[in-house]
DNA sequence: CTGAAAGCGCTTACAG
DNA sequence: CTGAAAGCGCTTACAG
């Protein structure tokens, strides 16, 4: 590939001045600017990011770490993430880290010396304090997706509230027994739900029946037995508040294989409106999060961190952008 | 962040030698190498990427082009590809596309600025010249998923011959008016399935009726419509063969909102084994892919080619290759 | 076996 | 307005 120095002697000039030309950071003579041009596009010259990067300190690179990529949501995400950053000429490097500390831990110390610019991270977990740590040492972090009130740049959503109006709307269509298939406990997002659920049911004085919550034993199929035991049981309910759409997916089918009809006998509510939730049989109702948009403005505020970090040293607290859910009913709710 | 300069100083050699005993290439006094590694350690020293990329031309960095990270299957065949990159030190950048030829295009043209060792394709169209020219350009270039005989190192499966044996299976089975759900026919992935399909067909000297193949208008949805005027239209299929499983979830609904049952009046066979497939109501009958061998082998293989690169500059002729599909029976098919 | 020096391709004070 | 020089943090012939 052809260098800078090639540009400035087929111009006729020093390297230093095709540096300010393409930087237009200082006034150049219109007409050795113009030479300059003549011989960047005649030879088709683009500067190499990697000894840009070695001499300004930035990279133009952000890492996304998510669980794994193959995960519902984490594709809409990353195409946010993506679009955003590829507009405002950041490049983004993929990071599965299967809730692994320490694969996250090396793809940190790795994407350190790499000298990344920021981070997106989507995998944040309870004991995630290397994440803790890497927004300390001063690199740019911003979460989303998973939150647990840490004070670090994020963009979430309001799981309870959205769990909350959810189950109330099941309340007024005139549902009483409302089970719930409730996901891992340890991510704040069900806890969140869950309470949400909760408090629905309490202010609208329905007792909460403890049989009606089935816990997620052994990943998401799972709640194939446990609805299945649960209807066996004879203690049937009127509708299920699933607190994501896979979730929901397996309750229907095991519904289903019991003999009963969705929404008929048991209305179906799921949480996240994956792609999928449209196609099914029936189209699910369910809970839409901004997933694309999380992506894209976690990146926005990303970036902003990043461009900030050079300029002033004031310490600007973090900021949490909640964004809003809605609810979609479809047709496995009556 | 600490360098190879504050290593030495501490060690009380120079960084020629601090350079070598992490490198491994030359030997060391056994006495001086424990010192270096002793500074390595207490200062927690790890070398700056950046600068040893500028310097030796490699940057153990791969990019992943796909049309989009939210179609169902990329995000399996990026989970391929990300897993055995990290196992092997390279990072991946993740790239959108789009199918635009100009974000593509673009993409190219930063990557190679960020000296990127290679690229794994899976974007490729017809009219894909760039990616072409890549290659010829001397960059290693591996494809996946889509291809279109070029002289390109590539990870592929038998699109023909997955799609004959699915249709010469639902033909054993007793169909004989078995429609088809016809992708894109610029993606030759499509046109060797319905080929596949047009084959069996004769093969078992059933008469191909025009009428029943449904050619997508519109996007995946675009098959509801499709397959509820072709039900309308009398001539009712017994089967219907789709070129991907979305387009089979879509044709399910359709055949039941017109009050068939699947498999009982209408099998449903599809392709691709997508997640979801497994998960719906009726589970899908369909034609599995490896998905994240292909990501994972394409990995592999550019990774081969990126280390070749340096040393030996014989030709070596780019090789295809081809893994296996498996048909998967579950309860959409009678 | 090890150090000094050159160089990867840029940017940016420092002179003039 | 522009060039020479230093330096970002490495690696690697070249000496010794």
């Amino acid at each position: 590939m052809i260098n800078i120095k090639t540009v400035a002697q087929y111009a006729g000039v020093s390297s230093s001045t095709v540096s300010r030309v393409l930087s237009g950071k200082s006034y150049v003579n219109e007409n050795t600017r113009q030479r300059v041009l003549k011989a960047v596009k005649e030879l088709n010259y683009s500067p190499n990011t990697l000894a840009k990067g070695l001499k300004i300190g930035r990279t133009n690179t952000i890492a996304l770490m998510v669980p794994s990529i193959e995960n519902q949501m984490f594709p809409i995400v990353a195409r946010g993430v993506e679009d955003t950053a590829r507009k405002n000429g950041f490049t983004v490097i993929l990071c599965n880290t299967y809730e692994d500390i320490e694969v996250e831990r090396q793809y940190i110390k790795k994407l350190k010396n790499r000298w990344t610019d920021g981070f997106i991270v989507c995998s944040m977990l309870p004991n995630s304090d290397h994440i803790r740590q890497l927004k300390n040492e001063g690199f740019p972090v911003v979460l989303t997706s998973r939150y647990y009130d840490d004070p670090i740049d994020a963009v979430v959503i309001d799981n309870y509230s959205a769990a909350y109006n959810a189950v109330c709307y099941l309340i007024k269509r005139g549902h009483k027994r409302i089970a719930i298939a409730m996901g891992r406990k340890e991510l704040s997002l069900y806890r969140k739900r869950f309470e949400g659920y909760i408090d629905a049911l309490k202010s609208n004085n329905i007792p909460v029946d403890k049989n009606l919550i089935m816990y997620e034993t052994d990943g998401t199929n799972s709640f194939y037995d446990l609805t299945r035991d649960l209807i066996k049981s004879g203690n049937v309910p009127d509708a299920v508040f699933a607190t994501s759409d896979p979730k929901a997916i397996v309750v229907i089918r095991a519904i289903r294989d019991c003999g009963f009809k969705i929404p008929d006998d048991i209305s179906v509510l799921g949480f996240d409106n994956i792609e999928m939730s449209a196609l099914i049989d029936p189209p699910l109702s369910t809970v839409g999060q901004p997933f694309y948009e999380m992506g894209s403005l976690a990146t926005k505020k990303l970036i902003r961190l990043i461009e900030q970090k050079g300029k002033n040293k004031e310490h600007i607290d973090p900021v949490i952008d909640v964004l809003d859910t809605n609810l979609i009913i479809r047709k496995s709710t009556r």
